[in-house]
DNA sequence: AACCAGGAGACAT
DNA sequence: ATGTCTCATGGT
């Protein structure tokens, strides 16, 4: 018989395996997961908490709120999270799009596509943030492509790590695309590559492939 | 104590 | 179209 074809949507079998439903995104509503998907830009998501706490703790946890709030002040109550002036900007700028355009309630009724190119075309949303909200937060068939699907994938042999964005986000939509249900496997695939890496031995990059194998000592972190 | 973390934009080449 | 720099806090 050959060898087991090591193709996206067995790595997936292998990462549900090794460690069980995720069940992302981390936030309470929707616009919380907005919210995490810009300060979790190039940052730990513990640090994303801290500064999500802060917002919560000053009633500042919703569109309204933050539209209105001068940029040095949100800058402050998000400070955990780093970059925090320039998060300040680009969460006003989500925010006063989304009030503006009429919150959930209106934005469902676009199609992917549109809605897509609306997040982009916002100053500080760039793909991977665009296709987080899309996902997480409006539930469309949208696989987010970050840095830890690059390595991974690359380490695998199945991909170079250096395609553009949207050639990766249509080699793994076109892999999964005989899937019955995309929205939930695409959220629980990214969720499982992003908790693969948080436990990933540094120190040995060969161990990435090892979520592979039955026994792994790097499994559970 | 350097190094990195669930990126994106501005700018030069 | 492809590099390089900046932004900044909190963990190992």
């Amino acid at each position: 018989m050959k060898d087991a074809a090591l193709d996206v949507a067995s790595v997936y079998r292998r990462l549900k395996a090794a460690y069980g439903a995720q069940a992302w995104w981390p936030a309470e509503t929707e616009f919380e997961v907005m919210v995490g998907a810009v300060l979790t830009q190039n940052t730990a998501w513990t640090n994303v908490e801290r500064a999500i706490g802060q917002l919560r703790g000053a009633s500042c946890l919703t569109p309204g709120a933050i539209v209105a709030l001068p940029s040095a002040e949100l800058a402050q109550l998000i400070r955990p999270s780093g970059y925090f002036n320039v998060k300040a900007e680009r969460l006003k700028n989500l925010c006063r799009w989304y009030v503006e355009r009429g919150e959930h309630a209106a934005l469902e009724k676009l199609c992917t596509e549109d809605l897509r190119q609306e997040l982009l075309a916002l100053k500080g949303i760039g793909p991977e943030t665009a296709d987080d909200i899309l996902l997480y937060a409006f539930h469309r068939p949208v696989f987010v492509i970050d840095a830890y699907t690059r390595r991974l994938f690359g380490r695998l042999g199945l991909i170079a790590g250096d395609e553009h964005y949207e050639e990766l986000r249509r080699f793994f939509e076109e892999a999964l695309s005989r899937e019955a249900e995309p929205v939930p496997l695409f959220n629980e695939y990214h969720a499982l590559i992003v908790e693969h890496a948080k436990g990933l031995c540094r120190k040995r990059p060969e161990c990435e492939a090892c979520f592979l194998s039955s026994r792994c000592s790097a499994e559970g972190k």
